[in-house]
DNA sequence: ACCTGAACACCGTTCAAGT
DNA sequence: ACCTGAACACCGTTCAAGT
């Protein structure tokens, strides 16, 4: 993976011109969506989503950015396939091999993980087609091949699995969430219910983690009842 | 509000110099925060949060577009400022007035309502410190009060308040979903269960409300729980 | 087919200068 | 104190030209 960094002591060569690798042939293609994709992933993890620019893109694939744009139709497709990788870190892997309730625990934890590392993707996935993203894709017939063989009804699976998404990418927002985000600040306090609510609540040092379980186990043991 | 347009047939002379008003004192102050906020929401209702933009705000209220930086440290403020007008449009009325059950039903629909508008400020609000948000703090304060007031623990106040939000924001982007979202398009069909359980589910032509409804009852049936 | 180089039409933000 | 005008350091994207 990302061969130009710390690759041995390979120093390119400034002022030698071009050294890519040319056959023969008229053309080796330098650029294809699989590199695009792990170049855009490496700059995301480690500049985060606002640093991830067409021109720095091109920069760490050695090319110019006009370049890109023979493999892809916008930005937004550099986000989609980033996204469309993401998935595939998503542990399904208790589906059909444990009780479905336990699957699903185990999945929602690692979807929120995932995304709350990344949660400038979840407009993007929220928007995306499928049709577009062949591992998310996966994911859903997964899920709803589980899912079905609890014993949901067929025509709730869809709208189950959209709800436990839609918790889950608002939650994965909740852990970027800074600590201080309910600090009222003010001398004189309007907000007393609130303020004292808030200090009863404060049991765990990752607050976030306390409502994500509230919610989750809520949602589970909901649908749970839908089963019988 | 925003009397800069159609207001009666006033033709402001081009080539006549400023018609703005001046005290004799040195200065007469143009802008304030409140012109601002009510100037980008009327952007934003008008061409989306894409098409807010500094220039364009600035041009809204007739003022160079550093003279904004008077007011507001950052785009960043403008955004925060939208969004703590937005809060003071959810419905909290029922709150102390009808069953805790019904209250927070309405309180959620109207918030999902709210959002599912404005899905660009979810990242900002999700993140935003309620010390710079009065209004987002009094909706707090008054939910909290109430869910103190229907027998809720203390200590689980605040948790399920964030369980609620985050379950809203992601519903909230569900709501802009394109209707072809889950369309696979594949002549070869890998996911045959996905695509069964999609047709099955779709009674509604708004499959978001069924989703959000859904996962909403659940929230509120297991959460009713811990109340006695 | 795929890449380069130059250009376009924007962004948000800063800052000296004015009043 | 608050505004203007000019400038800065970027953006994403397009397109003629090369090979």
């Amino acid at each position: 993976m990302h061969a130009s960094r710390t690759c041995g002591t390979r120093t390119p060569p400034a002022s030698e011109g071009l050294s890519r690798r040319r056959a023969g042939r008229p053309f080796a293609a330098i650029l294809d969506k699989t590199r695009i994709t792990s170049a855009a992933l490496e700059i995301i993890g480690r500049k985060g989503y606002d640093g991830l620019t067409m021109a720095g893109l091109a920069k760490q694939l050695e090319v110019a950015p006009s370049a890109l744009y023979n493999h892809v139709t916008a930005k937004r497709d550099v986000l989609q396939l980033a996204e469309d990788h993401l998935i595939s870190m998503v542990d399904v892997s208790l589906f059909g091999r444990a009780p479905w309730e336990e699957a699903a625990r185990i999945w929602a934890w690692s979807y929120r993980d995932v995304f709350a590392q990344h949660t400038s993707l979840i407009p993007v996935i929220a928007v995306l087609p499928v049709t577009n993203a062949p591992q998310t894709l996966e994911m859903y017939e997964t899920v709803t091949r589980a899912f079905a063989a609890a014993g949901f009804p067929q025509n709730l699976i869809v709208s189950s699995i959209v709800a436990f998404e839609s918790f889950i990418f608002g939650s994965a927002y909740d852990v970027t969430a800074p600590d201080d985000i309910f600090e009222a600040g003010s001398t004189v306090d309007s907000t007393p219910h609130f303020r004292a609510a808030l200090k009863a609540g404060r049991v765990n040092e990752r607050p976030a983690d306390t409502a994500f379980e509230l919610g989750l186990e809520a949602l589970i043991a909901a649908l749970a009842r839908s089963l019988c």
